[in-house]
DNA sequence: GCAATAGTGTCTGTAAGACAGTATATT
DNA sequence: AATATACTGTCTTACAGACACTATTGC
């Protein structure tokens, strides 16, 4: 591991792209709550966004895809490319060379090195079920954890603006994409559905006027069945009209939240 | 200007991202005509978008706005970061040595050159009155011309596609921010600012509802004046409310035309 | 008066948003 | 019966979209 992390340092170039990388902005819902996924390199206490180096041989999406995979170790989930980035991510020795040397406190780091130069960023966010995650680091045992997104520790660099950048176009996407396939069991009930729309936006949405839209668009299908859920009415289930949730992924639809 | 060139070749990392790029998608509009400025390498009968390779010094969004400038001569065109691409302009060595050889029969591009690497694309698009901009080559000779949008010629790589992606974008865009300040002349009239939203969606716009819609926005702000056309009623001026315009352009506003 | 363009008002249908009462399941 | 949750329908309002007539200007 020790000398992969020094290939990289050394020879990183060879393997990845030199100022481009992916950065992605992993978003975890479970329960009424929505988080995002932060990492803490081992010689800093401030957090970032997972950031990954783009190999020559794959292409961007391929880049967001393979990274965000290595820290939720879940594949095939929906990327969506929300927008890209210039300076905010620039480290220097003074922040890097810590970080590098609890792994490998021969690898010297001089200026020159890629891993310094300045590193453009795409930007993609993903939904997943963060309960069936168990958050990863990868070479640099760094911690990986799920913060509520109200509660955003101090980040390095401008990534707490990045996170609010996702956020706010998650907020327009859901308007045009549906969401849910990755975030809710096979079978559902509305007020589940119904709550993960309320948490995502963090507002209240009227449930009639929700559920009315929503079986228009013709994504969902009642199933004959109920959920037992105890002392309580027991709620329709409902599965995803998958090929319709795939078209309106491809074309988009139009709803108003 | 052929050292320049060399000096580009042999040391561009020097001065530029390595593989990292802005692509521009400068869409032109004059009576009822929208086009796409586009260039062609004297060595080649296909067309290509305007690249702009990203100085170290700059973010990526003056990269965008100094290599419109170039071409264009226009300063502080409203620029929008429309979606990056990964491996659409990928150079080699059969493609670009005949490009470059005109100008530097000399230099040698070898199969590790930079500019045979790579390069993600962050795609811009700006738009401006055409009438007003000569278009300008830089550095290789190349043609620079304009194109009508429904009448793109042979373009290299996947540039085409990325013009595609680029209108469909403005075409959303138009209903969430407003566009024309650089369109029109700094008095217009409605049937003027109705025609040129009819020519960028490319469909018919009923003249009363559009009218309506745009003057409810706040964005345009009717004179005491009428413009003179002849042998026909003269239709009122408007001029933009600057002041609306901008924070339109900044916190958007919602129009479906 | 004629030709060409500019400007204005109304109707209809749809959909968003507000809102309250009934139904079901368990204890 | 009591409690907690699920489900459903109507009304109002706003706006999109369709549509036709009047006004101005120069000849």
């Amino acid at each position: 591991m020790a000398i992969e992390i020094r290939e990289i340092i050394l020879n990183g170039p060879n393997y990845f792209l030199r100022n481009a990388s992916v950065i992605n902005v992993i978003f975890g819902y479970h329960e009424k709550l929505l988080k995002v996924l932060l990492q803490r390199p081992d010689g800093t206490d401030k957090w970032l966004l997972p950031i990954g180096y783009i190999k020559r041989i794959e292409t961007i999406e391929e880049a967001a895809s393979r990274t965000i995979e290595a820290r939720t170790k879940l594949k095939n989930l929906y990327l969506k490319q929300f927008k890209s980035f210039g300076k905010q991510t620039i480290w220097n020795e003074h922040l890097l060379s810590p970080i590098l040397n609890r792994w490998d406190s021969d690898s010297k780091l001089d200026s020159t090195n890629w891993l310094l130069d300045y590193f453009v960023s795409i930007g993609y966010y993903t939904l997943t079920e963060f309960s069936k995650v168990e958050p990863s680091g990868e070479y640099l045992n760094e911690e990986c954890k799920w913060w509520k997104i109200n509660n955003i520790p101090e980040m390095m660099f401008d990534h707490r603006n990045i996170i609010s950048e996702a956020l706010k176009s998650l907020r327009i996407d859901i308007n045009h994409f549906p969401i849910g396939i990755e975030l809710l069991p096979q079978k559902f009930t509305l007020p589940e559905i119904h709550c993960l729309y309320e948490t995502i936006l963090d507002r209240k949405l009227d449930y009639r006027n929700f559920s009315k839209k929503l079986i228009k668009t013709g994504i969902i299908i009642k199933l004959d069945e109920k959920r037992n859920i105890g002392a309580h009415r027991s709620p329709d289930l409902y599965i995803f009209n998958k090929e319709n949730y795939q078209n309106k992924l491809d074309e988009g639809l139009v709803m108003t939240f």
